[in-house]
DNA sequence: GTATGATTCAAGCGAACGTATGAAACGAAC
DNA sequence: GTTCGTTTCATACGTTCGCTTGAATCATAC
């Protein structure tokens, strides 16, 4: 086994039971006593709590930015005019790889990122830096180019749609076991209807006002 | 003004609280403050702060369960195959109008619904009852009739994603003000929106495997 | 070996938490 | 006016919270 390392078990820790009980429900008790760290380790490599939270969600967050990023790199040197279809799969794409661990790691940090972009504690303003904006604006401009008969009202509303979908599913097929198909949705086929879903979402004609 | 009656004075304050700072972030304290009321009052009538976040849901998914389900009536009414958007609006529709205070008490409970589909608090089980559930079946049945290609499993999928996009939207328009529009968005056109953009998605052709 | 900086530890602080209790205040019936 | 069931009140209990502290432990360099 490689190093413990104390700070990287908390982290470990900190994001397993924020993602499965949210920021106030979680106490530092347990999450040092689920790193098998003590309680002043918190204090000492973080600061406090709301900072650990801080680290928790840039940690979890910044290599999907950076796959977001990458993905409009590589889909903008490539044409200058993507289609729908390609910036949804590199905008949400990385929602969905971010999960390698399939089951286990997956779920967890899926269930950290609704939890970021859900939590209600005043703490949460302030988790997401802005690097998560610039990226955001980046795709904004490549889907008005797409959709051009969008106002940019609308096209925001479409955005966000994109994050709700993603980052909702995974949850509520945790939440509620999908009476009628009891298998859990297996990731990779969430990932093709996420897709599907989105692309033809995305690219529904403008809303006559 | 009509009577106090501390009962609901205090689900009032709760659910504004709730929604505001999520279950643990909320004391029954500061609820009973808000209230106007003492702090014995909560274990008085609900018995306990997880009973009340029960009272508190169902009071603000009860006339939205009504109102998905008499919709779906009226429309099998008048014909045993509705299309996807009467379905979509059927469906979506209430969540929307459940909102009527526009700006104050809409968001609220808009904030409300989120918060009691995606709290982690292990007393969220629980809180939505057995009818959620049959309309949901009702929903799903409907669904599949005018989607004859769709697999169970992809049609569960995007009807998740119909709560997805409902209930995260207005969350974010509070967070993050929206970079670029800066009015949030008008209650009745997001609803023109979330139609125009569910309907496409859910109407989206199965993903091929 | 010993000094030094970094880390971990047990213990405790004051505050806030959910809940319970028994006494006061209230209104309606007699 | 007295009684009785309902509601409100002040207060307290035991627990847990986030955070701090000062001593103990460790690794490294001299």
């Amino acid at each position: 086994m490689a190093t413990p390392d104390t700070r990287t078990q908390i982290l470990d820790a900190a994001e397993q039971l924020f993602a499965e009980h949210g920021y106030s429900g979680t106490s530092i008790r347990a999450i040092t006593k689920l790193a098998g760290a003590n309680l002043a380790a918190v204090g000492y490599h973080f600061g406090s709590k709301a900072d650990l939270m801080g680290a928790v969600a840039r940690r979890a967050t910044e290599p999907i930015n950076a796959a977001q990023c990458a993905g409009l790199d590589t889909l903008l040197a490539r044409t200058p005019d993507p289609t729908v279809g390609e910036l949804v799969e590199a905008f949400a794409g990385p929602l969905f790889d971010a999960l390698p661990g399939g089951d286990e790691g997956g779920a967890r940090r899926s269930r950290l990122i609704v939890m970021i972009l859900s939590d209600p504690a005043e703490a949460a303003r302030g988790w997401t830096g802005p690097a998560e904006d610039t990226v955001r604006d980046r795709y904004f401009a490549a889907f008005a180019r797409a959709l051009p008969g969008l106002s940019p009202q609308e096209l925001w509303f479409r955005m966000r749609g994109i994050l709700a979908v993603t980052s909702v599913d995974r949850l509520q097929v945790h939440q509620h076991p999908t009476p009628g198909c009891d298998s859990p949705t297996p990731g990779e086929a969430a990932r093709h209807w996420a897709l599907t879903f989105l692309t033809a979402a995305v690219s529904a004609p403008p809303t006559r006002p």
